[in-house]
DNA sequence: TACATGTTTAGCTATATGACTAAATATAAT
DNA sequence: ATTATATTTAGTCATATAGCTAAACATGTA
């Protein structure tokens, strides 16, 4: 297949383009963050994960039960990254309120992200709307 | 909506890329001459220009009947033009029989390419209507 | 061992996307 | 004006994609 195009398709979704501006912002975050961060069931974010990961752009890293994502060094086809952080992180709509809850999420423990998360499964608060 | 995010759609797409790869190639080229090389319909050709025009990458000249498409020189986000050429132009499964299609199209005059495209509308072989 | 827990995979559904044909539009030629 | 022609839009269909829940997997803990 098209590894070039598989790049591509990687950022062709809002939600993967938040998990890479999230990664672009600290240098890693554990998969029960970035589904906190998102907002969607575990799965979802974990398949957004995958997809990332196998462009080549992102890569996980499994400490005990943890999986640690963070950027790749050596991107695929030399990869502009300098100009994607750039703009990403300079464009509203996509990361000014995540920069907040980023940083809210970055205060609590995994564990606590994680209990909360398994918790919320089934009818939070109403705040799940979509 | 995010425009942003419209490039990285525009360009995830096997044909919408190779339409560039001919952009980056040719300075201009008509409606006619990319449906030919990409091999579709000349109505699922126009949605991919309309679509790459719609996300700021490339800009349609209209000439009489003729539509000629080529690069936008003021690219939104300030989009890294020279890696894309780059990159798409020494990436074989993507543009390699692209450039020898390219070469034969260009030896030819767009009112012949439309001229067949019309005869080939149903059927290519056999089919020469007057 | 058994259980708990973080993540991924499987299976499903709804929407998005890309392909086609046919019709509509815009412009040139007669 | 009428016809021809290049392109776009409308309408349809099949496939791809993103979301969910539930089950499976992998690993730590009692």
């Amino acid at each position: 297949m098209n590894d070039f195009l598989l790049i591509f398709k990687a950022l062709a979704d809002r939600n993967r383009l938040r998990i890479m501006a999230a990664l672009l912002q600290y240098d890693e975050l554990c998969a029960c963050q970035l589904t906190e961060l998102l907002g969607v069931a575990g799965a979802t974010s974990s398949r957004h994960l995958a997809q990332l990961q196998n462009s080549g752009l992102i890569q996980g890293r499994k400490k005990g039960r943890w999986v640690f994502y963070s950027m790749v060094e050596e991107l695929p086809y030399d990869f502009p990254l300098t100009w994607l952080q750039d703009k990403l992180l300079s464009t509203k709509d996509i990361v000014e309120d995540d920069k907040k809850r980023l940083a809210t999420i970055m205060t609590e423990s995994p564990e606590n992200i994680c209990r909360r998360q398994r918790g919320e499964e089934f009818g939070d608060a109403g705040e799940f709307k979509k």
